[in-house]
RNA sequence: GACAUUGUAGCUCAGUUGGUUAGAGCAUCGGAUUGUGGUUCCGAGGGUCGUGGGUUCGAGCCCCAUCAUUGUCCCCA
């Protein structure tokens, strides 16, 4: 006998959890149309050479590689997200309109270690929206909109769009006097400031060789709670990258505001870093300020210089990622999901060899106006239909039976209520509807 | 990859200083005079106690190994 079991970090989907799924995609999908973007998709296996060197060392190491063929020039891997992958097309595809918006909604792979509590797993599900061929902030400031409308739709209040911009990183560690490859191991030690306290990312920076006159100078910076866009800019004032970066993000926020995203919902953080190299300019990611543990919900930012690596040649884009395991996850969690495991509305019960014939014409007519309807397909007992109705959560039993035949009527129970009534076939809509 | 945690029925867990035939709840299935669920009552099935060794008259319990799990870190959706 073989084991059946599901590889480690990959999960299958019952019903009850794929109605929900694909209502939150649904939900997507909607609002990614709305503002213009069309669908796309790309094959889950590249050419390992395609996907490595973009993310950094760390993030490379969890590339699925695959063994077909290990050490050539076709060695192969799963991809790693979708934004590689789409940057690869437009390399191959140079004659798109511009601006070019595509959403794409895939699994990727990535071979770290499972933390299901935390929304962690090796295979999960990223919705993406991203737009090439303009270094308009327009743009970049509607992909945070669609972040924010579509957790709104989901039901989500108390979420926190985090925004910074990687000039502005690499102005902070001008600022400090470091030399610029120091900027990623800085921005990783204060980009654990919403889970650790700042004397403990202080220890982390030491520990890396950071100086102690540096880690004071960030520390004005980084442990005011808010600090301010104009602040910073004076604080940064001979520093033109970091200028650039927070004149960018002052645009980003008045589009936004202009534009109806509750300023709630979305704040500038300079401690917001994001790991993957690729990044140029504005980026931003999701959190639920309650829920630490629960790693972000989405995750985007600009990478002007990611598609040049395929052609030579820079091209400006910018994009974000949904995450719908960590979105589920979230709304598993926060109990968020209504049990439902059918989106069936009616069952029609079995009640006699006589009454098939009837029923099944009764079913086609439901179904030719909409109703979600199911005929039982066996004879047995009325307490197992009626239990296999109430399992399955189906709000209305109908029983077409010999009596009701004979009457022209139908029985038609609310499950919910417990009420029973007997109505003519033409009241039937009306009456699951009311 | 580092540290910690836990492995007993499909699920959640009891199981005394080591002592007969390993238990409960939930879930599943069947029944309570044959046209009605979710409440109740009765009954049934289901476990080589993660695996392999060792100690012992005797191991679910003690020891060693191994596999797996879960959590935190790292990093991310």
């Amino acid at each position: 006998m073989i084991n059946a079991r599901t590889f480690k970090g990959a999960r299958d989907f019952l019903p009850e959890q794929m109605l929900h799924r694909e209502r939150i995609t649904q939900i997507m999908r909607n609002v990614f149309k709305k503002y213009g973007f069309a669908p796309m998709e790309t094959p889950a296996i590249e050419y390992l050479d395609v996907l490595t060197g973009k993310y950094g060392e760390d993030a490379d190491r969890l590339i699925y590689r695959l063994d077909y063929k290990t050490g050539t020039k076709d060695a192969a891997a799963l991809h790693y997200d979708l934004t590689v992958p789409f940057s690869r097309v437009v390399a191959m595809n140079p004659h798109l309109a511009v601006p070019f918006k595509r959403y794409q909604i895939q699994p990727v792979w990535r071979a770290d270690r499972p933390q299901p509590h935390q929304g962690r797993f090796r295979e999960f599900v990223q919705c993406d929206c991203d737009v090439v061929g303009t270094s308009s902030i327009v743009v970049d400031a509607e992909l945070v909109a669609i972040t924010y409308e579509v957790l709104k739709m989901l039901g989500f209040n108390e979420f926190v769009i985090k925004i910074n911009n990687r000039k502005i990183l690499n102005g902070l560690t001008q600022y400090l006097g470091l030399s610029p490859d120091m900027t990623g191991e800085v921005c990783r030690s204060i980009d654990k400031l919403d889970k650790i306290s700042w004397e403990e990312v202080a220890k982390e920076l030491l520990e890396k060789g950071i100086s102690n006159d540096a880690i004071k100078t960030a520390e004005t910076l980084l442990t005011k709670s808010e600090i301010s866009l104009s602040s910073l800019s004076s604080a940064f004032a001979a520093i033109p990258e970091a200028l650039e970066g927070i004149r960018e993000l002052e645009d980003m926020f008045t589009y936004l505001e202009c534009m109806g995203v509750d300023a709630a919902n979305y704040t500038f953080d300079l401690s917001l870093a994001r790991g993957l190299d690729y990044y140029t300019g504005p980026i931003f990611e999701t959190k639920l300020p309650n829920h630490p543990h629960i790693g972000s919900l989405t995750g985007g930012g600009r990478y002007d210089n990611l598609i040049g690596t395929f052609t030579g040649k820079s091209m400006p884009a910018v994009g974000t990622t949904l995450g719908l395991d960590r979105i589920y996850t979230a709304m598993e969690q926060l109990e968020m999901l209504v049990p439902m495991k059918t989106s069936t509305q009616v069952l029609v019960a079995n009640f006699s060899e006589a009454t098939v014939i009837p029923c099944l014409q009764l079913v086609a007519q439901l179904r030719s106006i909409g109703v979600c309807t199911e005929f039982y397909p066996e004879q047995v007992k009325m307490k197992k239909q009626f239990a296999y109705a109430d399992k399955q959560n189906i709000q209305y039993v109908l029983i077409l039976g010999e009596d009701e035949l004979r009457q022209g009527k139908v029985s038609l129970k609310d499950m919910r209520t417990g009420e029973q009534v007997i109505i003519g076939l033409e009241e039937i809509e009306r009456e699951i509807n009311k």
